[in-house]
DNA sequence: GTTCATATTTTGATTAGTCAAAATAAATCC
DNA sequence: GGATTTATTTTGACTAATCAAAATATGAAC
């Protein structure tokens, strides 16, 4: 059994290397551990000898395909708990990031897939980030961003990839959640602002960095009414 | 916050002290938590440096109210996750013990609190073991045990107080949980054997040691079509 | 092609939790 | 009351994970 600091390891080095060619840097990965570069060297020589990850000294470190699994799984548990966080318990989309870092560690294969069943199998959790299927695969699918796509063109958020409380309080309030549809008014790129348009005709601004952070899709008509996740009963 | 570790070691300290004096030997906390005495003198000490339990040299140790608190939430974390992985996620309930062993130390107060809304505030998990209260209180009602209770009296399981799986597998089996009606119908104290008449006349053969495992209370006629326990919606 | 800045690795030390085995205290038994 | 058994404590050593700070590569700049 991985101790929890080997799953963390592993999971941060799985999200370092999406859309990546695989290859970590150490100073990548202690900065997103929190810990200093020594440790994470000494640490993935480890994981390393344990066929967890393949370590090219000085350029960076890659997960091996048990590595791999192993983190995929943890990603799955996390999201997976996150949804059912949000959907049963009610809690806030805010708090649920730092609660399933804990319990990602602490619930058993058995008891995700009963969760899963429970909420009904979804592909993203309540962020919109992808979760990992039961047999490791992983949605890579690329989207725009509220920083990048077409102004006055009408679509619907799709995720929001940023786990800190503030930053998604702020979007809660302004309504900028997944399903959520609207349009970019007007995009100034000198003062780094981006003004979105809301179904009510309500505008927001919001900084080119934040809008980068929101994933969007091109509006469909047919699902113009899709109402938001609902919880499972 | 505290460690799992230091979590453990209270809770064990206080399962150990139900109905005693409240002093736990060195030895019986060892073996509780298989680990070696050594080790439970040097973590103890630790523990009353932190002013969350007193230890008397060679006699024993005790909870501090502060300890007490800690172990109560602990043991409460655990029992509601039980109940919830029964009722919720319909795990057998012989497999839920070394779940909740993880999860009790991952969950946090919020969760706790969310968890036992969503569970109806139950008093007793699925065993009948008693879920302490928010606030600290542990219902330590005394019952007669089906080796202890007078033959031919009609009586209802209430608790298990066992949580090996090999046990609980076997009762479950035979239907002997909480809210079964039953009586004994002889007890042969030289051959250590309990013989059980459940409501369709059926008899089930037991060993004494295994009837001192199940507690229950004289059956009430107004509750005797109450129904097991309902997960909640 | 040296020099410099930066990233990485190494080294030595620390903390939490554990075990094995020796030392000590307490209780029991003639 | 001295000898023996039993529980507890102490001692020394180990593992996992970490940090601080020194040593070492690597690539960029001149």
């Amino acid at each position: 059994m991985a101790s929890s600091t080997v799953e963390n390891y592993l999971k941060h080095i799985l999200l370092l290397s999406e859309g990546t060619d695989g290859l970590v840097s150490m100073g990548a990965l202690a900065s997103s551990l929190a810990v200093v570069p020594g440790t994470v060297t000494t640490m993935v020589k480890a994981l390393a000898d344990g066929g967890l990850v393949a370590h090219r000294p000085r350029q960076g470190v890659q997960l091996t395909s048990e590595g791999r699994h192993l983190a995929l799984t943890v990603l799955r548990k996390h999201r997976l708990v996150e949804t059912f966080l949000v959907n049963v318990l009610k809690m806030d989309w805010a708090a649920v990031h730092d609660e399933a870092e804990q319990l990602e560690h602490a619930i058993s294969d058995d008891v995700l897939d009963r969760l899963d069943a429970l909420l009904g199998h979804p592909t993203a959790d309540p962020h919109g980030d992808p979760i990992p299927s039961r047999h490791g695969k992983l949605s890579s699918q690329v989207y725009a961003t509220l920083a990048t796509c077409a102004a006055g063109r009408p679509v619907r958020i799709v995720r929001v990839t940023e786990q800190s409380k503030e930053f998604l309080q702020f979007a809660e309030q302004n309504g900028l959640q997944p399903g959520t549809s609207l349009s970019v008014a007007d995009r100034n790129l000198t003062a780094g602002l981006v003004t979105l348009r809301k179904a009510a005709g309500r505008t927001v601004p919001l900084s080119l960095a934040a809008a980068g952070k929101i994933l969007v899709e091109p509006e469909k008509q047919s699902a113009r009414f899709r109402p938001k996740p609902e919880p499972c009963s």
